[in-house]
DNA sequence: GGAGTAATGACACTCATAGTCCGTTGACTT
DNA sequence: AAGTCAACGGACTATGAGTGTCATTACTCC
């Protein structure tokens, strides 16, 4: 599958665990509102600092993020 | 730490653990040779279709390449 | 010393796309 | 009706993708 998929997916699982809206998590990682719906829906091709924000807003580490289905073989 | 620098530490790590050039690693992941070496100095802020490229070629899943010091709070 | 080779580094450049900002729409809730 | 949320679109600017060129370092061989 698409890592772009794979990664909207848990952003999108994390987020939710975490009770918040697509515009709450993107102000809280400093991206524009429509550009995380976006991400979710795997249209987007982010690069690693705006990933990094990412992780920081949903309060994960690179680790945790990573260590989950979607990124299994 | 800047996130680019430290994608850039665990890439040459791995890859000097496979015994590979910049050169090799670059052409198993499809990219450029130079462009490597920017990534490896963390002058790139590579999207995540890159990365995936990279971390394939390096034979190691996404968690355990975020799985390292480099990437510990 | 000088010639050759392999590996890496440092730029500069073009072109595609990452990322922002404006808006609208539809589903759902109160 | 009014508010919240997700999805989508168009236009725009900033920056990543990808390549070319030259320099440097370290090594080997003559």
């Amino acid at each position: 599958m698409d890592i772009k998929l794979k990664v909207g997916q848990r952003i999108k699982e994390l987020r939710l665990q975490l009770g918040l809206s697509q515009e709450a998590l993107a102000n809280k990682a400093d991206v524009d509102r429509t550009y995380m719906t976006d991400v979710e829906n795997g249209r987007r091709n982010i690069s690693v600092e705006v990933l990094e924000r990412i992780i920081m807003a949903l309060e994960i580490s690179y680790a945790d993020f990573f260590n989950a289905k979607e990124f299994m073989k």
